[in-house]
DNA sequence: TCTGTCACTTGCATTTTACAAGGCACCTGT
DNA sequence: ACAGGTGCCTTGTAAAATGCAAGTGACAGA
């Protein structure tokens, strides 16, 4: 009997552990890199394929389907016929942000040479 | 004229950003869990296959090689003949601690029936 | 009508990951 | 002395993910 195929929005979660779950969601080379990109306000496919880390638009739509079907991100349609969405996080989603300022932190006094995030960015939410 | 091969200590940066950065240097399946068992006082390569992730030996060996070039990890010959070395975290790989934390938070608050970590691990470092 | 854009999808080569097995040096029990 | 076990990896191979280039469909503007 053949082991049904696991497509690419299926997660299998490796332990109850929260950074090993946390992995299992966004531990990969792009998710967080397009949750940063919806952070500042980028909507659209062609914004996150503008970001200058150049990710392949295959891997962006399979991302985008994924991080869907994981509750981080909703779309909204904005055009019917050829149908656009614009893609925006949800609060799960946007509840990684944390992540991402203490990444940014770390690179920052660590890695010499990384850009300085805007202020707007590194700044708390309420 | 054929690309020279990358060996998988070599880390491309995709660009400045520090988010794009930090993925670049442990935004895989595995790293961030290594250095999690690090922080909790595993050390040695048997220690981290133990845990409940179960990573593959092959990843794990080549893991802690790249992190011991990116400056991330340290290892002390606890023994030799057959060689045997003890891992640990260097300053660096230590200052990812706030990362991790505000990972297990999300995981906490999101993703239900994840493992509430020790608060030893979640008590800020001075 | 012709050209271009936007948001994808598809095909294919390369790279990474996973799983299983093997190897080497020592240690422990009998 | 010798069998079996342990710790730390390495190697082989299959499966999956990634990256690159090209193609598609619907429309908008010249």
């Amino acid at each position: 009997m053949k082991k049904p195929r696991a497509k690419n929005t299926d997660i299998a979660f490796r332990s109850g552990c929260p950074i090993a779950t946390t992995l299992d969601l966004v531990g990969d080379r792009w998710s967080l890199v397009i949750v940063r990109d919806m952070i500042v306000g980028k909507a659209k496919f062609g914004d996150f394929l503008a970001s200058p880390e150049r990710i392949p638009t295959n891997i962006l739509a399979a991302r985008l389907k994924r991080m869907e079907a994981a509750g981080l991100v909703a779309k909204r349609t904005y055009q019917i016929n050829p149908a656009r969405y614009a893609y925006r996080l949800s609060d799960k989603g946007m509840a990684l942000l944390p992540v991402l300022q203490n990444m940014c932190r770390w690179a920052n006094a660590y890695v010499p040479g990384t850009w300085t995030p805007p202020e707007s960015f590194m700044a708390p939410r309420v």
